[in-house]
RNA sequence: UGCCUGAUGGUGUAAUUGGCAACACGUCUGACUCUGAAUCAGAAGAGUCCAGGUUCGACCCCUGGUCAGGCAACCA
């Protein structure tokens, strides 16, 4: 699996601060990063970019990443979760430091540090109702007035947050707050929440605790006795560092100190990337679970037939900047192109069937044209395929009242059968209701793939299969990943308003050439001039299902409109 | 009308201590080809949000605006 490497690639933002720190030997030195997801749901092609940054970074700068659930509230999270992101990891083909990471592994540690700063006078139990808190707090205008309880003894709070721990209160009674400063114009200083009471089973710690930290205090502190030197994360927390620096103050005992860093999430064209939205898809049974490969996750992809390689590449060329973005998906789509083109064997298949009878060619005969795996791979073999006089090409290959500019077949004209030979329509039958039943055309004998007479020049090129060869699979056709219209400006609705009713899912039955019973779950290949399909995890010999990666770019129908 | 960010071709990113704005995708030509794909060759497309200032010289420094995004969860 070789990830080709962009020497040339100018250094980002990012990359520019750590080789500054290199050249200053900050932290002796040491590069460690981290990925921090909460096990709340799947991860998605955005955790992928921010997967890449990370893990890519430590990789260049031989440095270490860890991976480390943010834990911190048992009412979201799952084992399930957990599972899935370090199987996506792996197979993004990272490897993080030793073990996973937990948050909830330094629950304790933690505790002991809340109660130092109670005792330094710097936290307080606050017992007030939570309206009444937020009303304090005030609005980012204006300063916020000060807690009752804030001044109150240092030992009255310790005694009440032992309680808390043990258990005696009920949620929401009491909270830990830091003392910070409710004047700051910054809303997250105005004394934050360190602990809250959650009589809630934990995935990991069981039911050993009933307080739990919230982020902005478990996050750096979390960094620190990991040994983080860089804690990259989305912008949004670019307000939080402030308060994460302000923990980080109260136990740093030395010169080493992580330092938080924040670029721009990635933002996709016609895409839902919100874990919140897509859990809703999942529980509201939208989608068959969080691996449907309509889905825009790490999951999803995987099954819809993106590769690993596809998807780190896809997030070196987006860059990494401090400024909002919006990738076009064409972008997504053309890294997976490039991949599948280099990788996959190409194979004929037949999405919307119409019969072609070659009447100069004697029933009954058949024979095996030899065709090329793939051009790009001089190793990657040859394999037969059947032909016979009656044989099945795409309908929309068909014109009966063709313009000069159709390259496919119509009344009179030449085409080549890909592989096999070159065949003139001579005439057509229809129905009653105009459709197109049966196409009869003539093959010159002479025009045979890699015969003497092959030479010869045609316009077009038509993939095709032996009807009675063809084997029958069912095929499901995705469009894009979600949306109809770009999601940017319709951020307060309903997003399902915008989800193309057509792109969800078509479910048909197509002909492939025989070779193609031999697949197995997850073998991918292009169908000629139809795109890249992978083989489902679903998919038995008997039974297979194709799920469509993304089309080949097609001039053709971009001209015609 | 508080604070924090950001603003460079259609899109995304670059531009070493200030030195005539670069790369990728997309677009458009042409070549080749038994996939209207891929590949190859070439072209167009921004003068860097605006207005001043400093300077021989500004995307970069200074001042003042404009626009966009974020911040007021016992979520992360």
């Amino acid at each position: 699996m070789e990830f080709p490497e962009n020497e040339k690639r100018p250094l980002n933002f990012i990359e520019s601060i750590i080789e500054e720190d290199l050249k200053n030997n900050k932290n002796e030195g040491r590069v460690h990063l981290r990925f921090p997801p909460e096990p709340n749901g799947y991860l998605h092609i955005g955790h992928a970019k921010s997967i890449c940054l990370n893990f890519g970074l430590a990789e260049n700068y031989n440095g270490l990443c860890n991976l480390r659930f943010d834990d911190t509230n048992p009412e979201k999270e799952d084992v399930e979760y957990v599972d899935s992101i370090k199987e996506d990891i792996e197979w993004l083909g990272f490897k993080w430091d030793k073990e996973p990471y937990y948050a909830s592994d330094y629950f304790e540690q933690l505790y002991q540090w809340a109660e130092m700063l109670i005792q330094q006078g710097k936290a307080y139990v606050d017992e007030q109702p939570q309206e009444l808190i937020s009303q304090q707090r005030g609005v980012p205008t204006r300063p916020g007035t000060e807690s009752p309880y804030r001044n109150r003894p240092v030992e009255e709070s310790l005694d009440l947050f032992r309680r808390m721990r043990a258990g005696e209160f009920k949620n929401g009674q009491m909270i830990l707050r830091a003392k910070v400063d409710m004047n700051s114009p910054n809303m997250h200083m105005r004394d934050p929440i360190m602990y809250r009471i959650l009589h809630q089973e934990h995935h990991r710690t069981g039911n050993s605790w009933c307080i739990y930290p919230m982020y902005d205090y478990a996050h750096g502190q979390s960094d620190y006795m990991e040994g983080i030197t860089h804690s990259v994360c989305t912008l949004e927390f670019e307000i939080h560092r402030p308060l994460y620096d302000w923990f980080l103050d109260q136990i740093i005992d030395g010169s080493y100190r992580p330092r938080q860093i924040e670029f721009a999430r990635l933002n996709l064209s016609y895409t839902v990337m919100s874990k919140r939205k897509l859990l809703e898809l999942v529980q509201k049974g939208l989608v068959t679970g969080w691996d449907d490969p309509r889905m825009p996750t790490i999951s999803g992809l995987r099954r819809r037939g993106y590769t690993p390689e596809s998807l780190r590449n896809f997030a070196d060329r987006i860059g990494v900047a401090k400024r909002d973005n919006v990738i076009d998906v064409g972008v997504l789509e053309f890294a997976v192109r490039e991949h599948l083109n280099k990788i996959t064997d190409r194979v004929m298949a037949v999405l919307n069937p119409v019969k072609v009878i070659i009447t100069n060619y004697p029933e009954n005969q058949s024979e095996n044209m030899v065709l090329t795996n793939n051009p790009e791979d001089p190793e990657g073999g040859v394999h037969d395929v059947p032909f016979s006089r009656e044989l099945y090409i795409e309908r929309e290959d068909f014109m009966e009242d063709a313009p000069k500019k159709f390259f496919r077949l119509s009344p009179g004209r030449e085409v080549r059968l890909k592989g096999a030979y070159i065949i003139k329509c001579e005439d057509f039958k229809k129905d009653e209701n105009g459709n197109i039943t049966e196409i009869y055309c003539t093959y010159d004998p002479e025009s045979k793939s890699g015969g003497a007479g092959s030479q010869r020049k045609v316009k077009g090129t038509l993939h095709w299969v032996s009807a009675n060869h063809a084997i029958d699979a069912e095929v499901r056709l995705y469009d894009r990943l979600f949306l109809d219209e770009d999601p940017a400006g319709h951020k307060d609705k309903d997003f399902k308003e915008f989800i193309n009713p057509d792109s969800l899912q078509v479910i048909t039955r197509a002909k492939l050439e025989p070779w193609l019973g031999k697949a197995g779950a997850g073998d991918k290949y292009q169908f000629q001039r139809l795109g890249y399909f992978v083989a489902d995890k679903s998919s038995k010999p008997e039974h297979l299902v194709f799920n469509r990666t993304v089309g080949l770019r097609d001039n053709w129908a971009k001209n015609k409109g």
